[in-house]
Order: C-alpha cells, then sequence, then structure tokens
DNA sequence: CTCCGCCGG
DNA sequence: CATTTCCGGCGGAGA
C-alpha cells in the first residue's frame, strides 16, 4: 500500500504549545529551564500520527518570508500578535526532533505548508496514493477529493476529525470545492481575510447551494435582493480578494521527489539523547528500547550463603526489589547490595535463610543506606524479619531536594542527579498485563544496578540537603518518621466484619428501592451514574435548567447544580440520596471490604513522598478520607474497630493548627491576641470585622469563610460564592479583614515577592516548595502560583508540626514500653489504639505531646476523645 | 486513559 | 483582556 502522510507542522506546532500551556500549571521544561510544554506536545501528536500503516511522510512549515500573498494583499495575517518568547525558543527543538526521526521536514520560501501541502497531495493523489492530512487549519479542507482525507485535530491532542468528500458534505452541506468560495464568501479573521462583511457561516452556505461557486454569486449578484444583495455588490472585489487568499498553491515548485518522503528507519541513539536533554523520559520507554546484557557492569550472584560474612560491610547499599507496589503483599524478588565497588544480587531465599545476613539487616549499629527505607523495613516485617540502621534513603533524600522527583520511578529519581546507569523498571518487567520476571541475568543485574546508584548517590544527595539545609529535616524528621510510620502500618486497623455485613446489606436494599423509584419516576431506565445520561434525562427529557457547565463544556450534574433544582422535580433529592448511598456502598463499603487482610484488617500505605506541601497521603485504602460530615456518612466508621479486647480508640487533634500557623509564621498581633485569650477565633474575627460585641451565627459563618480562605490566597470571587454575596461586598469584607490584620497583608505580599524571587517558599522546618507556576506567561497560571505560595507555607508547617508530634509519642511509647499503638493520622489528627490500663495515661499524654511538638507564638491546642470504635470519637 | 463526581483535612 | 480557595484518593462511565 502506498499512504503519503502530510503533516501541517506550523499547525501542530500552535495547537500543542496552546493546549499543553492551560492545562498543567507551569510550563513544563527542562532541567536547564528550556521550555519544551509545545515540544512535548507536539511529539505526542507526531507519535499517534505516525502509529497507522503509511509509506510516505513529510512535516511542512511556514517561513519568515512573504508570501504572494501578502503582495496582493497588505494586512494578509496581519493582527496577529507576536509569538510568546517561550513558545519561539522551541521551534528549532521541533526540527531537531524531526531530524532524529528522519522524517522529511519542510519549508519553501515564498510558500506556506499549506501550499507545499497542497501541491504533494495532488501530485500523491494522481499517481494513486492515498493522502491523510494532519492539521487543525480548516483551509485545508478544499484538498479532499476521493484519495485525499484531511484529519482536523479538534481539541487537545487526541480529539481528531477525519473528513471525506462524504463526511464533508453531511458536515457543511456542500460539496468540498465549495470550500474556497465559502471562505471567500465568510473570510477568515484569523488570517484577516475579509470575505463579504455582514456574510457569515449560514449565509455563505446558503449562497453556494443555490449558486454553486462564488464566480456564479457574482454574475447574479442583480438577482439577490435586500441588504445582502447591496452587500455583495459593493464587495465584489473583496471577495474575489478573499477567494484569492484563500485558495491553496497547488503547483509549488519543490526540488525533491517521492523517494526523499520514503519512511526511514529513525535515529535511535541520537533520538534517546534528544529525550533525555529535553527531561521527555516517558518518551523514551515508549521506544521499547532492547534490554542490553553487554556493558562492564558486573553483578555477583550470591549463590551460597556462607559467603555472606566476607561481603557485608558497615556503609553499604541494600536495595530490596519488589515485585508490586503494595509492600504489605508483595513478593521481594532479591536484594541488591553494594559496597560502591561490587554489586551483588542476593535472591531472596538465599538471603532470608541467612544468619548472617538476618543479623546484617536487624543491627542498629551497621550503618546502611536504602532508597526506600519505609517499604523494605515493612516488606520484611511481614516475613518476620527487621531492619535497623539505615542512615541514609534515597526516596526521602530526594523528595525534600525537589518535591517533584520522588513521584517517578527509580531511574528518573537518579537521571535528575545526573547518574545514568540504570534502566526503567518497565523496560526490566514490562507493565500492565505484560508484566513479569525476566531471566535471572537480566533482573538481577537491575537489581544490583539500583545498589550501586544509591551507594553512589548517597554523598551528592547529603551534600544537597545540606547546602538546601534541609538535612536537619531528614535526619530529625522524615527518616525516623518513616519507622513510625512503618510501625502504623504495619499495626493495621481492625474491621468489624459483621458490622459491614449488615451495612452492606442495608445500603444495597435501599439502593435497589431507590433505583426502582428513580426510573418510575422519569418514566424510563437508564444509567444513573452516568453524568451524561443523568444530563440528557434531566435537561432535556424534563426540560430541567442546566446552571453550570463542566470544564469540557459537558451539562453539570453535581450536587450543587441537583441542589438548584431540588424542589423543580421529584427525582432530584431520590438522584442526591442515590448518589450518597452508592458513593458509601462502592468507595467505602466495598473497598474497604477488598482491602482487608487475612489478619481482619486494612493495612493502609502512608506515601511520605508524594505531596507537593509536605503532608502525607493514605492509599489502599485510603483512610484519610472516611466520611464524617454527614450522619449516613459518618455510619462507615463504625467499621473500624480496636484489634484487641479491652482496647480502646483514643483520637486527639489539634484546634485550628493552619491558623496558629499563620498566626505564628506572620505574627498576626489580633490573632495570637484571641489564641492566647482562648476566645473562639472565628466569632472574634467577627466581631473585629462586623464591629459589633455580638455575632450572629451568620456573622461567625462569614468569619469562618475569610479565616479559611485567606489561608487558601482567597479572591474575591470564590468568597463571594462561598458566603452567597457579590464579589464586590466579598472584595470590601476582605479588605475589612486585612486592615484588622494587616500584619496578614504584609506577610502574604513578601511570600509572593519571595516566591517570584527565590522560586520557592519554606515551611517552618525549611521543607521547600519550588513554584515554578509563578514564571508562567500565563496569567491565570501565574496567580494559581500566588495562591501556592500563600497556602504551602501554611499547609506544610502545619505538616511539619505533626510529623515531629508523631515522633515524639512513638519515642515515648517505646521508651516507656506501652501497649499503646499509633493507627492513624488525618492531616491534623491522631488515631490511637490503647489498652484499658493505659488510658487515662494516654488520654493526658497523647494531647501533651501534640501541643509541645514546635513551640509557636500561640498555644498549640489539642482536643482528646475516647471511643470503642472510629464513630464514637468526637 | 480521561472525565466527572465526591469523600476527607 | 483574563482570573473563579489549598492538598489529596478513588470509583464508575465512556472512549
Amino acid at each position: 500500500m502506498q499512504k503519503l502522510i502530510l503533516i501541517d507542522g506550523n499547525s501542530l506546532f500552535f495547537r500543542a504549545y496552546y493546549a499543553t500551556a492551560y492545562t498543567g500549571g507551569e510550563l513544563m521544561k527542562n532541567k536547564q529551564g528550556v521550555y519544551t510544554n509545545a515540544l512535548f506536545g507536539f511529539i505526542n501528536m507526531v507519535d499517534k500520527i505516525l502509529q497507522q500503516p503509511y509509506s510516505h511522510v513529510l512535516v511542512a512549515f511556514d517561513t519568515k518570508e512573504k508570501t504572494k500573498r501578502h503582495e496582493a494583499f497588505d494586512d494578509y495575517k496581519a493582527g496577529r500578535p507576536p509569538m510568546p518568547q517561550e513558545m519561539a525558543q522551541q521551534i528549532p527543538l521541533i526540527h531537531q526532533y524531526l531530524k532524529e526521526l528522519n522524517i522529511k521536514d519542510e519549508s519553501l520560501a515564498g510558500y506556506e505548508a499549506d501550499d507545499i501541502i497542497g501541491t504533494l497531495s495532488k501530485e500523491a493523489a494522481d499517481l494513486g496514493y492515498e493522502v491523510a492530512v494532519y492539521s487543525s487549519d480548516r483551509d485545508l479542507l478544499q484538498l479532499i477529493n476521493d484519495k485525499v482525507t484531511i484529519h482536523l485535530l479538534k481539541k487537545g491532542v487526541t480529539d481528531i476529525e477525519d473528513l471525506t468528500p462524504k463526511t464533508f458534505f453531511e458536515k457543511y452541506g456542500l460539496h468540498h470545492s465549495q470550500m474556497i468560495d465559502l471562505k471567500a464568501l465568510m473570510g477568515d479573521p484569523s488570517d484577516n481575510i475579509p470575505g463579504v462583511p455582514g456574510v457569515g457561516e449560514k449565509t455563505a452556505v446558503k449562497l453556494l447551494q443555490q449558486y454553486e461557486t462564488l464566480e456564479n454569486i457574482l454574475q447574479n449578484k442583480d438577482q439577490i435582493s435586500g441588504k445582502l444583495g447591496e452587500r455583495i455588490r459593493e464587495n465584489e472585489d473583496k471577495a474575489i480578494l478573499s477567494k484569492m487568499l484563500a485558495t491553496i498553491d497547488l503547483n509549488v515548485p519543490l526540488d525533491f521527489n517521492f523517494h526523499d518522503l520514503e519512511r526511514k528507519q529513525m535515529n535511535y541513539e541520537g533520538l534517546v539523547n534528544f529525550y533525555n536533554e529535553m527531561d521527555l523520559h516517558v518518551f523514551i520507554k515508549k521506544l521499547n528500547k532492547p534490554v542490553e546484557t553487554k556493558d562492564d557492569f558486573i553483578t555477583k550472584i550470591i549463590t551460597d550463603h556462607d559467603q555472606f560474612s566476607t561481603i557485608l560491610k558497615p556503609n553499604m547499599a541494600i536495595h530490596i526489589e519488589l515485585a508490586d507496589f503494595n509492600y504489605h503483599t508483595s513478593d521481594i524478588i532479591g536484594f541488591g547490595l553494594s559496597d560502591g565497588e561490587t554489586n551483588y544480587f542476593i535472591p531472596k531465599d538465599i538471603g532470608l535463610a541467612s544468619i548472617d545476613f538476618q543479623l546484617y539487616l536487624s543491627d542498629p549499629s551497621i550503618p546502611k543506606l536504602t532508597y526506600d527505607q519505609k517499604a523494605f523495613r515493612t516488606a520484611l516485617k511481614w516475613l518476620g524479619y527487621d531492619l535497623q540502621g539505615v542512615t541514609f534513603d534515597l526516596l526521602l533524600s530526594s523528595y525534600l531536594i525537589h518535591q517533584k522527583i520522588a513521584k517517578e520511578d527509580f531511574k528518573v529519581i537518579c537521571m535528575a542527579f545526573d547518574y545514568e546507569d540504570i534502566e526503567y523498571d518497565e523496560l526490566i518487567y514490562g507493565k500492565g498485563a505484560k508484566k513479569g520476571l525476566p531471566e535471572l541475568s537480566i533482573y538481577s543485574r537491575h537489581v544490583a544496578k539500583k545498589a550501586k546508584a544509591i551507594f553512589s548517590l548517597q554523598p551528592l544527595l547529603i551534600e544537597k540537603l545540606k547546602t538546601l539545609e534541609l538535612y536537619d529535616l531528614f535526619t530529625n524528621i522524615e527518616m525516623p518518621l518513616a519507622i513510625v510510620l512503618s510501625d502504623m502500618e504495619y499495626s493495621g486497623i481492625s474491621v468489624d466484619q459483621n458490622e459491614l455485613k449488615q451495612q452492606k446489606t442495608n445500603l444495597k436494599n435501599r439502593i435497589d428501592t431507590l433505583e426502582h423509584q428513580i426510573y418510575e419516576s422519569v418514566g424510563k431506565k437508564f444509567n444513573i451514574g452516568s453524568p451524561k445520561q443523568l444530563a440528557e434525562i434531566l435537561f432535556v427529557d424534563l426540560g430541567l435548567d442546566p446552571s453550570k457547565k463542566t470544564k469540557t463544556k459537558n451539562l453539570s450534574t453535581n450536587v450543587d447544580v441537583l441542589n438548584t433544582l431540588i424542589d423543580k422535580h421529584p427525582v432530584i433529592p431520590m438522584i442526591l440520596d442515590y448518589r450518597q448511598l452508592t458513593k458509601l456502598y462502592s468507595t467505602y463499603i466495598e473497598g474497604i471490604e477488598q482491602s482487608i487482610f487475612a489478619d481482619g484488617k486494612v493495612h493502609t500505605i502512608f506515601a511520605q513522598a508524594l505531596t507537593a506541601t509536605g503532608r502525607l497521603s493514605s492509599l489502599e485504602p485510603n483512610l484519610q478520607n472516611i466520611p464524617i460530615r454527614t450522619e449516613e456518612g459518618r455510619q462507615i466508621r463504625k467499621l473500624f474497630v480496636p484489634s484487641k479486647p479491652n482496647h480502646y480508640f483514643v483520637s486527639a487533634d489539634y484546634s485550628q493548627i493552619e491558623l496558629r500557623v499563620l498566626a505564628d509564621m506572620a505574627n498576626v498581633a489580633g490573632l495570637i491576641d484571641a489564641f492566647n485569650k482562648k476566645e473562639d477565633i472565628h466569632t472574634r474575627t467577627a466581631k473585629e470585622v462586623f464591629g459589633s460585641e455580638t455575632v450572629t451565627p451568620e456573622e461567625r459563618r462569614k468569619a469562618k469563610a475569610v479565616n479559611f480562605g485567606i489561608i487558601y490566597g482567597i479572591g474575591a470571587w470564590s468568597l463571594a460564592e462561598d458566603i452567597h454575596t457579590t464579589p464586590r461586598d466579598a472584595q470590601a469584607f476582605i479588605d475589612k479583614y486585612l486592615s484588622i490584620y494587616p500584619e496578614i497583608k504584609t506577610y502574604m505580599e513578601q511570600t509572593v515577592d519571595n516566591a517570584v524571587k527565590q522560586g520557592y517558599v519554606k515551611t517552618i522546618l525549611n521543607r521547600r516548595r519550588y513554584i515554578g507556576e509563578l514564571e508562567s506567561p500565563i496569567y491565570a497560571v501565574r496567580e494559581f502560583g500566588k495562591r501556592t505560595a500563600m497556602n504551602a507555607p501554611i499547609q506544610g508547617s502545619a505538616a511539619d508540626i505533626i510529623k515531629k508530634a508523631m515522633i515524639d509519642l512513638h519515642a515515648y511509647i517505646y521508651k516507656n514500653k506501652k501497649k499503646s499503638r499509633i493507627l492513624l493520622q488525618v492531616h491534623d489528627e491522631l488515631v490511637l489504639e490503647v489498652p484499658e490500663s493505659e488510658l487515662v495515661e494516654m488520654q493526658k499524654v497523647v494531647p501533651e505531646i501534640m501541643s509541645k511538638a514546635i513551640h509557636l507564638k500561640v498555644a498549640l491546642e489539642s482536643s482528646c476523645d475516647t471511643g470503642k470504635n472510629w464513630y464514637e470519637l468526637k
């Protein structure tokens, strides 16, 4: 099959830039600060396009030179804003990419990409080729014929509309040859093509359906009555000019032949180097490089446990390779061990059967370097072994250096620090359904290389931690916390399975009943869980008013919308109930049920190197979002019970920790005074803002909304939504608030200023958050960066404080040999399991330790509660 | 895989 | 000219 793919390079490049500029926050760039977002989008699109079978390919670009269209019409393409710097920088990258791909990259002075594509599509079609053109420019539609299909990029990267003569007719009601005439009549503001003023798409189509061509319209111009006829007669010259401008030149003098467009092998090494330079590692994975086995890295595979006594030394790097992400259940594949000189692979059974090796792992006086101490320690615990003496953790240290690094594969962490001799896990083990173990020689080497990497990177990372003033945070907080979290995760939390079954049946019955009532109420069956189908029912069948749209222009059916419709139709409250009950059923009842281990407990994983602010997050299952706000949902908490008889749950939570942190960091006299006098902080704020001694509940509610909003870097618009007033009043309200607490205003301004200058903000314990968004050329992204800069030190400092408290509490428990165990952390709250004999002590000690964790200008207060299950707390 | 929706602090 | 309060995890639908 002979198939030619023609790509409109300019069009893809523009689309790529703007599609990725608005979505991902800050503009993407590589380590050297070169912007790569448009390159990234461009590669994605080209990659997708080239997945089909084809024999020939070319990418065409415009040049800066004037074309004959400019000569004919001075204002052609006038009024276009200049290309942003961030975008222009990426043009050479695009060309380099195409060069490495070995794809013909063509432009010609005096002609546009359209003309090159038009000429080639005609020649190829004449030779009997099938032609596929890719662009987002509708102008190219004039090239459609039986051999030539135009693929219009609609939005983003994936949405492509294929136009053939048939689909063109169905869409426009015109023959494809009439496309040029259509544009001649309508004009095109983006190219500054005038067209006939006052004639839009509707009128133009009608005219062309009647008269077929522009020429025929002009011949019959006197028969066209009214204002329309008048306009056509007055603007005849504009229409003719427009047609000329819109017509693609099919006779560009190209000095190459089809042979030059043949599909060729890419330059593999060059492309890998290029991706590495641009930090576009995701594309390297896609290349599916075969695993190479020839280089000078030597892996010693331990086959006999006698060997250990001579190998094991202090300060080696040890890596435990796990088969799955969830280390509570995962198999251990084996151990990597390295002293920087020799690199070993220890098969799981050989290692664990050796007393020498067991003692080595568990000896706290032998320092060891690892990748993820929490995972390794927990995985070993499940098998009955202990890991102690870890002094370095690659995952945690890289997370502190930059919060984004640690989200990726092991290799990406290494590459962030210019360590190259390591492969992607995906390349070794495959992914998805294809995941599995390759032969021993391949994976043993991979694991040993990881150990070598840990060993090699340790000095550099320690040095970086010190220069960034993060070393204390690393050694005093994150490292000891890993052990605390490991204990918490391993302890797990018991689930009352009878309660679970009961709630499950109960919910199921209520959902079934509701489902039938809903079908009856609207008169037909549909999938209530589908927002799309629900929108159809509500806004089309029932004719209700759609008040809001989603981000992608669909009609929204979320709670806010449904609540505004609540008395407009009896089905609305049923749907709200249905949503709540199915949420509880699938996310919580079924979700938790699936996560129960053989010991009758759930063992969550607290991700310690994930969030941008320094908070923890909880996974599989997430125990940080168990319902509490509605009574119905709160019932779920009855599932969680102490694991032993005569034990209780004790929970303690910080009161207003974020506002206290703000009061401290910004030194806010009014807030500090209020907290020290133990006043209700929202009431106090309301008194000051409204200038009265008595405060209505409504006033307190508003004050609370601002107090929270201020932490998030509030805007008037959203505060207005929140407290149901106009943005104008909301702004006045914020102004008043800031005049009462003027230190907040100063602090926020300084924080943002500093963030802009330095590129990051810091918490109480020096934790950094880099905010690249502040450099974005896009207003909305920069504004987002400012809010982040204001919020991150507050949220992050609160996270620092509770982490310190957890470490102190854990130390207290061990030092005093208590049987109480910390089970959960929910951002400002700790939940413990406490034997009856320790109840009184822990009720006193836990809040005390939390309060004293870090000294602030205001007291940290913590309340405490006790119960027989989680529901009874608070 | 992305979107929508909803649970928590 | 615009902008729409921060940080997360997870389930189901639909492509």
